[in-house]
DNA sequence: CCTTTTCCTACTAAAATCATAGGAATTATA
DNA sequence: TATAATTCCTATGATTTTAGTAGGAAAAGG
């Protein structure tokens, strides 16, 4: 499986504050009573992504979380990089990780353009298309 | 991390058993060492190919692998569907689990285009196609 | 019969994934 | 200023997946 629970939850919650339009905050407690993921886990979720700034938060009472950027300039790749370990189809292909076949590696070639179609692929989903798309589907 | 390392190693092999031509099989021992693979684990992968009627066995001595098909009409995605649990991009979009927000769900058009969009790519990758590039590339 | 090989059945260790628990800090508002 | 609603922080636990190991049975060639 190629995305975890965790970035499709995440996903999820940043479409449905997408959808709010932006004002307010929305309270954790309703985001995972209406996206059906569990309130402790959407918890650490969130501070993950309030820490790489996709959204922020508002303590205490009528607090909750809101969206950084506008809903056109934030992109599921943008989501999925900070929730996901790894987005990259191997090892090898990170700037840390060089395997010491590189150089002669039959594969690498490939496992770099998968990684470069998915980049693509999930750069050109914003979240206000991913909202309209909800919409009109089916 | 979309690949694991048992369908890194898979497609590894199947392209040096390509990158051999094909007649007189290659005993397992010789396959480790040369890719540098652990052999008792290499020997799980061999059954699962094998099974899936990738590559097929020779008993006894002088035994060993060798490819059912030719190179030209194997690909990467072929391999990694006998490797990999799941090569989808979230557990909705398998036949298997259909998830009860699949009617709304605002992802699950992505989710599918991703899945494409992976395929498609490992299956324009041939075996002839990635021993070819590991002579010229570099 | 001996050697080389695959085949079969189990087991295990480590890592990642998916959470849960409990309470401290902050804020609006009555 | 008390209270309720909220996020923030630190730690822990359960389950699943991944990656690999162990030991020997079965087959085949010479």
């Amino acid at each position: 499986m190629i995305v975890s629970a965790k970035g499709r939850y995440a996903l999820r919650v940043m479409i449905a504050l997408a959808a709010r339009g932006g004002e307010d905050p929305v309270p954790l407690k309703e985001l995972a009573r209406q996206e059906e993921i569990p309130y402790k886990f959407l918890e650490t979720i969130m501070t993950e992504l309030v820490k790489a700034d996709l959204a922020e938060s508002a303590r205490g009472k009528n607090g909750g979380y809101r969206l950084t950027r506008s809903p056109r300039e934030c992109t599921a790749a943008d989501v999925l990089r900070v929730t996901e370990t790894s987005l990259t189809a191997a090892a090898c292909t990170g700037e840390d990780r060089e395997c010491p076949r590189a150089d002669t590696c039959p594969t690498l070639p490939m496992w770099r353009a998968l990684d470069e179609a998915v980049d693509e692929l999930l750069t050109h989903y914003t979240l206000s298309e991913l909202c309209k798309s909800a919409e009109t589907d089916r």
